[in-house]
DNA sequence: AAAATAATTTAGGATAGACTAAATTTTACG
DNA sequence: CGTAAAATTTAGTCTATCCTAAATTATTTT
């Protein structure tokens, strides 16, 4: 058993760069940036130590991106474990909405005990998804596969239901809870517009007409 | 409302000096600096730093020791209320044990923000003492009144029931446990030593001798 | 009241993490 | 292919917090 003395900033970077680099290709610079609200430099000086690291936690070239090495992409998936359980955690017991979730647990994620964790998991149940659907990593750090396919993919006639919602803004996970765009309701696309990539869909009895900007961030598993 | 920005040593700090300073002489750098596993060097220029907030949170005069303002005692109380709070709550809906909760706690406290601290009140329904019988600050953070006094001030033939024990300490918690030394539990002195402060006591049908580093610590509420 | 002891402060560093501005490298495209 | 734009890196600062060693001040004892 190693003990990481990963600090909070490291482990923040290390979370988004897991999220940046899920699709396979490496995080750059500036998309890490972004994310953490930092500058590109600090950036370049923190990715530079967490590839200096032994064992390093970070793959890093010049100008090549960034990529997680096994031990990273470890420390990566501990703290999104914690966050999600955490969400699920805050909705479940303590009666918390799906929109004020993730900043409590966003601090509440670095400094939780092993303990904590399996305390909570155990009074769950074990949950596999936290509150918006979002796999929740498994007690020995393995992502679950997830073939979830984004709203804005689907065509007319395509249906199935919401297997997840990929957002954190408190506005807009109010606005798609009224909508009932939540996990497990099914919805069927009805029409799309090449143009600006609005998708009409229908969720129950109603009708939608829904940008990308919120297409891009429901996730479907078709039947 | 003001927003304070007091960082997680500035509210370490506070709570310790709160602490040091309940029974009214201000706390000195050394005590704080052992308090706070610090050099007594760190804490002057720590104590400086919060006397020359806006307002000031201590009160500072070179050699006379150090007191909280009231606007550091609210702050104070404030951290002491999430810390109580939160063992509390980590005993009755995790199922931890009184010697496991100070350490999850005293990370806790810091990151918790003001709707988990009312909602966790709130779901335990906003409970007055915690796990060790220690009071919790009320939600207008003043610390409630306390007349309970240490068992070591008690001599023979003198009773009263355990209303606390300050002990932060596992393997010490675990012990008074197994003595069955724990809120609510009657005591009675049988007999008193001068030459080394022991006190023998009577616990339900047991008979104990305890050193003043343990009857320091308990503290009785007489009837 | 002086000397011894204890408590306190100062000065000078260290580390972690972030920033800005300037320099450099890579990529994109006319 | 050569320049403009974008991305990246470097260098130099800054803040917060802690440290050690040395100097100073207060308190306690004789
Ligand atoms: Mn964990
Ligand atoms: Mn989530
Ligand atoms: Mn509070
Ligand atoms: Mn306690």
């Amino acid at each position: 058993m190693k003990k990481a003395i990963a600090t909070q900033s490291i482990q923040n970077y290390l979370k988004h760069i897991y999220e940046l680099t899920e699709g396979g290709q490496p995080a750059s610079t500036t998309d890490i940036a972004r994310e953490l609200n930092v500058k590109p430099a600090s950036v370049t000086g923190m990715v530079q130590k967490l590839a200096a690291e032994k064992p390093a936690l970070v793959g890093y070239q010049k100008h090549q991106g960034v990529t997680l090495t096994a031990a990273g992409k470890k420390a990566a998936l501990e703290v999104i474990r914690h966050h999600r359980l955490l969400e699920t955690w805050l909705v479940q017991t303590l009666g918390y909405s799906w929109d004020e979730v993730h900043e409590e647990a966003e601090r509440l994620e670095h400094v939780i005990s092993e303990d904590f964790e399996s305390r909570i998991a155990a009074a769950l149940g074990n949950p596999t998804r936290d509150p918006h659907g979002e796999l929740i990593p498994t007690e020995d750090l393995k992502m679950p596969p997830d073939k979830s396919i984004p709203l804005s993919s689907l065509r007319p006639n395509q249906t199935g239901i919401i297997q997840r919602v990929n957002a954190q803004n408190a506005d807009l996970l109010r606005h798609l809870d009224e909508l009932g765009l939540v996990p497990k309701v099914c919805v069927e696309v009805v029409e799309y517009s090449s143009f600006d990539n609005n998708l009409t869909i229908k969720v129950g009895s109603k009708s939608l007409v829904l940008g990308s900007n919120i297409t891009t961030k429901i996730f479907i598993k078709c039947g």
